[in-house]
Parts: structure tokens; sequence; C-alpha cells
DNA sequence: CAGCGGCGATACTCTGCCGGTATCGAGGCT
DNA sequence: AGCCTCGATACCGGCAGAGTATCGCCGCTG
């Protein structure tokens, strides 16, 4: 009477691979229970989620919809085993996620304060891809995490705003603008010699452009002390002094906030301290 | 090697029953069954969800943990289900879920507006009880709501403000202040003859208090006609004229912001149209 | 145009899991 | 001590889900 998850697990291979075989290949399955499982769901769902053709499948609308929902249900069973798993392993702990080389003395002063609470628990802190926080979240692998307004999406999450500041453009040392107290927005696209370096979408995707595509802030200093592109980033970045790299502050530009955010149903006690210890530092 | 949603069912109904027997009763199914399936679950996820006694079982800190991430989960595939079903069901369609006798005259003009827009699908409006919005969404059962901020919790969705405007209090026609032209906050502790409604909080539970409970509109301007007790409300409840009532603004009342949510991964493109409809009437 | 290859559907069989009944063992209450 | 309640265990039967073999359809190609 029920949807089960095997059959979401399997719905949603069939319409990433848009081919039955293959799909069973990735499950772990022959193809005919794939195939018998799908047309199940169909009967159950009451219409067609994919287009059969001799080479493969196409989605129907209401595939392309079940996709999209399958995938989110899949993501919050599997954060159900996973944190369930976790807290049933011998000590409790809570996981951080953050961009790798963001916020460096953000988060360690949250780590200091929160691990002074009293009934403070272990935080180990994952850092990953831009834009992967969210992703972290969701499927459960991590508890809670830092993100930068306006930069990461923080739709469908809870949030506190932690800390607002405003950003600098990073230019090779040598470029004949690191000299000048400040810049403005509008100097941004007449800046001479570099091109703005790419950071990834949240979808990972790359916008149109000249300059070079990063993954992360390593590749960043690198490429820039090189004289390859220039970038913007929150002024908190600049207490890392790099070699090479000089940084300009941009007097209008947008502020950044660092907000520390959470699934919107998990009210555990050691994540509320952390939070609430977090927004008083 | 994965939960499957079977075990989550069962996991749930043993977690709020806390009481094996009765679990199964409310599943269909006999209790030996039920045993097995949650000590399976046990093995699975690393340890024990339950402490069992003689008088039923009590929840281990794990087992509180999944009691949160179950529901979440459970309501994301039975979302899944619920708007898939919908979308092979014929004409496509969206459900709106608005609280009982709020808005009236909002809804309509965005329900006129989105129905000229080219490509419109049917909507299906749900009035439902005070907060019971959220867990519509959450569960499939509507694809976009209206809420009102404050009162309302937007955690976890995607929203768009629609309309922010003042309160007013609702109070019975013959009251001595019913004539005043407005009031503030500060009086309403004073207001003579008459006690506060009381309506239910998100979970379901009424504040303290010696004013009569309230499920929806319609008791409302009842209870206020019969003298019973007065409420604030949103001054465009006022456009609805009711006899026996009044309604007085409160000049210092905090706004109440009318929002438009969504599930935040849905995007299908009727509903990005109605949104877009919405957030420009 | 015939033959071949790729893909999904169908037919059939088997096995492992889920659910049912019967019963046991542990605590608590009288 | 004896009964009662509740969950666990033992055992069994049926069915659902997985595997193998094969078919039917379609497109490509020589």
């Amino acid at each position: 009477m029920v949807v089960e998850t095997r059959e979401l697990r399997y719905f949603v291979a069939v319409a990433e691979e848009l081919h039955f075989g293959r799909a069973a290949q990735r499950l772990g399955i022959a193809q005919p229970p794939l195939s018998r499982a799908i047309s199940q769901l169909e009967r159950r769902l009451g219409g067609p989620l994919l287009e059969r053709n001799s080479r493969g499948a196409t989605l129907t609308g209401a595939g392309r919809l079940l996709l999209g929902e399958a995938r989110a249900a899949l993501d919050a069973v599997d954060a159900a085993e996973r944190r369930t798993r976790r807290a049933t392993g011998g000590a409790p702990r809570l996981v951080l996620a953050s961009k790798a080389g963001a916020s460096v003395e953000l988060l360690a002063k949250i780590l200091d304060a929160y691990a002074a609470e009293p009934g403070s628990v272990e935080v180990e802190v994952i850092l990953c891809g831009i834009g992967e926080q969210e992703r972290l979240l969701r499927d459960g692998r991590a508890d809670v995490a830092l993100l930068h307004r306006p930069f990461d999406a923080t739709t469908g999450l809870d949030s506190e705003d932690l800390l607002a500041e405003g950003q600098a453009a990073v230019l090779p040392a040598g470029h004949p603008w690191s000299q000048r107290p400040h810049l403005q927005m509008s100097d941004l696209p007449d800046l001479p010699d570099v091109p703005p370096l790419r950071w990834p979408r949240s979808d990972g995707s790359y916008p149109d452009g000249p300059g070079p595509e990063l993954r992360d802030g390593a590749q960043l200093h690198q490429l820039v002390a090189l004289g390859r592109g220039y970038t913007v980033l929150p002024e908190s970045a600049r207490a890392e002094q790099h070699p090479g790299v000089a940084t300009v502050p941009i007097l209008d530009a947008p502020q950044v906030t660092t907000v520390i955010a959470w699934p919107p149903h998990s009210r555990s006690l050691p994540l509320a301290t952390l939070i609430r210890t977090a927004t008083s530092v």
C-alpha cells in the first residue's frame, strides 16, 4: 500500500541512467526485477513515469516530479539512518560542515566556546567543497553547517546570522591596483590585466567568462599569486596573509553574512547548545 | 542494507505508543513480527532505540533522535507518493493550503490573476486549521500555502512576502471600546469585561488563561458576537463585516506579513508561475 | 531488405523474508 | 505464591522479490 525506499532507489537509478540495464548494474541486480519494480510503481502511482523506446527511456512529467521528490525523500531516510547510527555508536558527537578555507578564526572561536560549555559533546568538522554543505545536512552526514549568504542557499534550513562583513578584492601582489587603499564595485569590470576567477554555482556548473575555474581556496591563492586572475572574498579572508597576494577592501560591496544552519526539525540538546554558543560569540 | 519505510513506520508506531502490543494493533499486524522488526532495526543502527520493561517501553536518546528523523523521512516519502499520484492523474493541478477564514480577498486576487496566466493549471484550495499548512506541505497534501508571520513557522520552507499589514482588535459590537477610533497594545490587558480568546499554538496546545479556546475563524466571530471574548487579527479581516462584531485598529501592533510558502526543492513550472503571479499582485 | 544487435518485457522458478500462531520468561501487583 | 501483563522466541506457511531464459520490438547496416 505504501511506497518503499527500495522502489524509490530503483526509480532514481533508472531516471538518472535513462537505461534499465545500466541502472540494474548500478543497483547490483538483474534487469528483469528492475523492470517489474518500475512498472509496479507506475501502476501504484497511477500512470507512466518513463517513456520506453528501443534506445532506453525518457522521463515523463510525472517522472521528473518524482525524481526530485524521491531524491529528497531518500536523503531524509539516509539522514535518519546516519544520524541515528551516530547517536548509538558510543559517545554522541556533532558533525559540522564548513567550506574548506573559510572563516577559520570564527570557526575556531565557536569550537572553543562550545567546548567550554557544560554538556558539550565532541564536534567533528568536515571541510567540504563550495556549496556542498547543504547536501551534507540533507543526507545526514552533517548536523550543522556554516554558510555564507548570499552565496550559499539556505532554503529549507533553519539558520541564525553570526557575522556580517564587507568584501575585499584579492589581487596579485604586483598588480598596479594592489597598493590602492580601497576600490569600488564599479572599478572591477575595468580591473586591468587579470580576469575574474570563476567559482562554481550551486549546481556545480560554471558561469561563462575568460577566467580560470576554481574549486577551493588553495587553488585560489595559487592562481592569484601567479597573476592568472582576481576574485572577491569576505574581508575575514584577509586575516590569512599569502605571499604574492594582496587584498584591497571594496567599499560598496554587498555584505556577506556568515550563518550557522541546521535541518529544520532537528532539535537535540547538544545542537541547541552549539547554536546558542555560536550566536553569542 | 538500507532502511525501508516499513521499518520506519513500525518504529514510529512503537515510539508513539510506547507499547509493542498497541503499536502492532495500530499497524494491523501481530506483535511478534513487530518485535522482530524493531530488534533488527536496532541491530542495523548499532544500538538500542527502546528500553523494554514489563510495562511497555521507553525511548533511548538515539530513539528520540530517530523518531524525529523518521517522521520527517516518512513525510518526505508520503509527499513523493502523493504529489506524483496527483501529477499522473489526468490534468495536473496545484493544491494551495490556507487557514480557513484568512486573507479571502488576497487569495481571490491571486487565484484570479493566476488563472489569467498562460499555462496556468487548476488550483485546488484547502482551507485548513491554524498552523496545519506546514504539515500539509511536508507530507505532500499541498504544494503551496499562505502563511502569516510571525504566527506560522516558515522554517524549512521557501517563501516570498506578499503583504504586510497592521492588526486590529475584534470586539463585541456593544463593547464600550468598540466606538474608539483606535487602540494601543498597552490598552489590551486593561480591556474591560471580555477575556482574550485563546488560539492553539503550533503544537496544538493552548496557552493558559481565562478565555475560551478557538479552532477556526467561524467560532471566533460567534464567540465575539456573544461577548465571550476578544482577539487581535490582521486588518484585512476587517473587510468581512460580521453582525455583532466591531474591529478597532491597534496603532502599534506588530506587522503581520502574509507569505506564500512552498517546499524548498519543488520547482515545477506551474508552481513557479503561481509564485511569480502572487508576488506581483 | 534481411540479418543482427541492443533494449525492455514476459514467463517461470526459487528462495528468503515477512507475517501468523503458540509458547516462554521476566517483572510487578495483589 | 500465583496471576497477569508484556515482550521475546520458536516454528511454520505464503508471497514477494530476485535470478535465468527467452521473446518482441526497433533501428542500424551491409
